[in-house]
RNA sequence: UACCCGGUGGUGUAAUUGGUAACACACCAGGUUUUGGUCCUGGCAUUCCUGGUUCAAGUCCAGGCCGGGUAGCCA
């Protein structure tokens, strides 16, 4: 399906969509004139040689979204022309991420490096008319000879070569009778060219390295610029759309089916590339070699640690595909290279989470807290709402006893005006429980910490209502001491200090801008029992916290969980503001 | 001082393709609330500049200013 000659008219959706961009509208325009006979055909291209992060989630959702608007499809194909960097293992990584992240490329799967051979003929094809040579010249004579952005290169001794002595060196390169860097097969375009990628481009270097698909059959492998444009074309892609980084190269893939199709009786398929600004958020890095040494060097865990921007990461920090899809479509497609605020990133979550994720109650910083008037064995099972924002969830009990813990944060022994919290002689709510009054404070004699709280509840506002229609400031989470489960918790923030990573003094890097407390690890947590049955990658809505993800590092004692994204706070605003 | 591409609020996008600036996030101010969450209401831009065409310009033209990208046998 979707082949170069199934021609038909896309149905259903042809449109476009309501979603209105410059793409979308270049193909309505093409869907409009027929340019390329009614049909659209992406495809969305890595290179098998990391892993996906939210940068390339766009370039997904545009490849993958626009064939479905208009009724096409969207291939996945990997762009495998440098066996030295490139691997399996990250292959399937990548397919993983592509599904996980909610797009299907069916039965489309391709590598560039199955169509090495037809690119090899046309490489031939060139040769034979004389559009191509072979150069002798060294990696740096090629380098030397390129000119500069303001000044023309220099043509090269061997750029006058027949074409037959062209073909059989190029054949002998092939058969591997010469080393690794001694000849490249080069474009003979112009070496004065303002586009320094028209100079004369290198089509083919010598690679004696083993592939990993096509193993040791080929020693000559094509580069990018070659293969990319003639990936496309034999698959048959109408529409290449990539990131501004090639809008340079457009006229070099423009120029090579141009040249492979002169005094060709059938011209191949010529698509047309559009090219989008990459995505770029705040306090985050987006690019392979950032994150590759954020890795090497130990800042942190790997590429899968919940601050990284990859995929693999988000998804350990608790983010949803729903939620990642959801910002992507926010942000729209342009050529503006701006940067996005993380806080959109952080709404959409959180806009998500708080639809679909039950909610529990969980200390953090535990302080313990006795109900002097409870009586000493008695525990109640209390009703406690799943989610309020989806009441089909249900309830669930919470035990509730004598002896408790709340969150420190909770209690001020000397609170400021705004506070509403627990205090001395100060009466709160207990969520789904009871009113409770603060009696006493009882503290480490040497310390002077805070070490427990006395208090008293009100049997008649069992379930969290006076009776009396009395009202308090203050509805708090609570956990009961003997029945809470442990954990360890980890608090995440932003990665790096700066919007701008790469905002660094002179002679200083982007690792200079590292946030040393975007991760906070916190032990001793107390939760409701009910979370020791959580599965890694569970998410929850920890009450008046934020929103957390069991991690795979949980153990059958001591649950571990990631904080996606705090709910939004505006106590702490109201501290911040009186900084 | 070469070539390519951009410029609409704090941020990112929109504007029936020439008809009087919209949406979201952020921020600020209120309301509701058994989460200081959610939800609701209100506030927040003379579209980089200067000329021109036109009844009418964010949209068209000219010049300027500013920003991004480009010199791998990487992709």
């Amino acid at each position: 399906m979707a082949k170069p000659d199934s021609d038909k008219p896309t149905a259903g959706g042809a449109e476009g969509g309501e979603r209105s961009d410059f793409i979308r509208e270049a193909v309505r325009e093409h869907m409009r004139t027929g340019r390329f006979g009614g049909r659209v055909q992406t495809r969305f291209p890595p290179e098998p040689n990391g892993y996906l992060h939210i940068g390339h989630a766009k370039a997904l959702s545009i490849d993958f979204g626009i064939a479905e608007d208009f009724g096409g499809k969207c291939n996945l194909r990997f762009d495998d022309t440098n066996p030295v960097k490139e691997d399996d293992e990250y292959v399937e990584a990548i397919k993983h991420d592509v599904r996980w992240l909610g797009y299907d490329w069916e039965d489309r799967l391709y590598f560039g490096s199955d169509f090495f051979e037809q690119m090899y003929d046309y490489a031939v094809e060139l040769i034979e008319k004389g559009l191509a040579y072979i150069d002798d010249q060294s990696p740096d004579q090629i380098r030397e000879t390129r000119g500069t952005l303001t000044a023309p290169g220099k043509n090269s001794p061997c750029r006058d070569r027949a074409p037959a002595e062209n073909l059989d060196l190029f054949k002998r390169m092939r058969a591997g009778e010469f080393p690794d860097g001694s000849r490249v097969l080069r474009a003979k375009i112009d070496m004065a060219h303002p586009n320094v990628n028209m100079r004369d481009p290198v089509m083919y270097r010598i690679l004696h390295a083993e592939h990993h698909r096509t193993g040791e059959k080929w020693c000559i492998y094509p580069m990018y610029d070659w293969a990319h444009g003639l990936e496309d074309s034999i698959e048959g892609v109408t529409h290449s759309l990539c990131d501004l980084d090639y809008e340079n190269h457009r006229p070099l893939y423009d120029w090579f089916i141009d040249a492979i199709n002169k005094g060709r009786p059938e011209p191949i398929h010529h698509p047309q590339q559009i090219e989008f600004s990459r995505l770029n958020i705040t306090y985050t890095v987006l690019s392979k070699r950032k994150l590759l040494t954020l890795v090497e060097d130990g800042h942190v865990t790997g590429w899968d640690d919940p601050r990284m921007p990859t995929l693999c990461g988000l998804r350990r920090r608790g983010y949803t595909p729903e939620a990642i899809r959801d910002f992507l479509k926010r942000i729209g497609v342009a050529k503006y290279s701006g940067i996005n605020d993380i806080a959109l990133l952080e709404h959409c979550i959180r806009e998500d989470l708080n639809k679909t994720a039950p909610r529990v109650m969980a200390v953090l910083r535990p302080l313990r807290v006795v109900i002097e008037n409870y009586p000493e064995d008695q525990v109640e099972e209390l009703d406690a709402i799943n989610n309020p924002e989806d009441l089909s969830t249900g309830t669930r009990k919470v035990p509730f006893s004598r002896v408790l813990y709340i969150e420190r944060d909770d209690f001020m022994e000397d609170p400021p005006r705004k506070f509403f919290r627990l205090a001395p002689g100060r009466e709160v709510r207990l969520r789904y429980a009871y009113y409770i009054t603060c009696t006493g404070v009882v503290k480490d004699e040497k310390t002077g910490e805070i070490v427990e709280l006395r208090c008293t509840y009100d049997p008649a506002t069992r379930g969290g209502d006076a009776p009396d229609g009395r009202k308090v400031k203050a509805t708090m989470h609570w956990v009961s001491a003997s029945h809470a489960i442990d954990a360890d918790v980890r608090l995440y923030d932003h990665l790096f200090t700066k919007e701008d990573p790469d905002d660094t003094p002179e002679g200083q890097d982007f690792t200079a801008n590292l946030n040393p407390h975007s991760l906070e690890l916190v032990t001793g947590c107390k939760l409701e029992p009910g979370l020791a049955q959580a599965k890694p990658g569970d998410r929850f809505q920890f009450e008046r916290l934020g929103y957390f993800c069991a991690d795979s590092d949980s153990t059958d004692e001591r649950q571990v969980f990631n904080r996606t994204v705090t709910l939004k706070d505006t106590w702490a605003k109201v501290r911040k503001a009186e900084k």
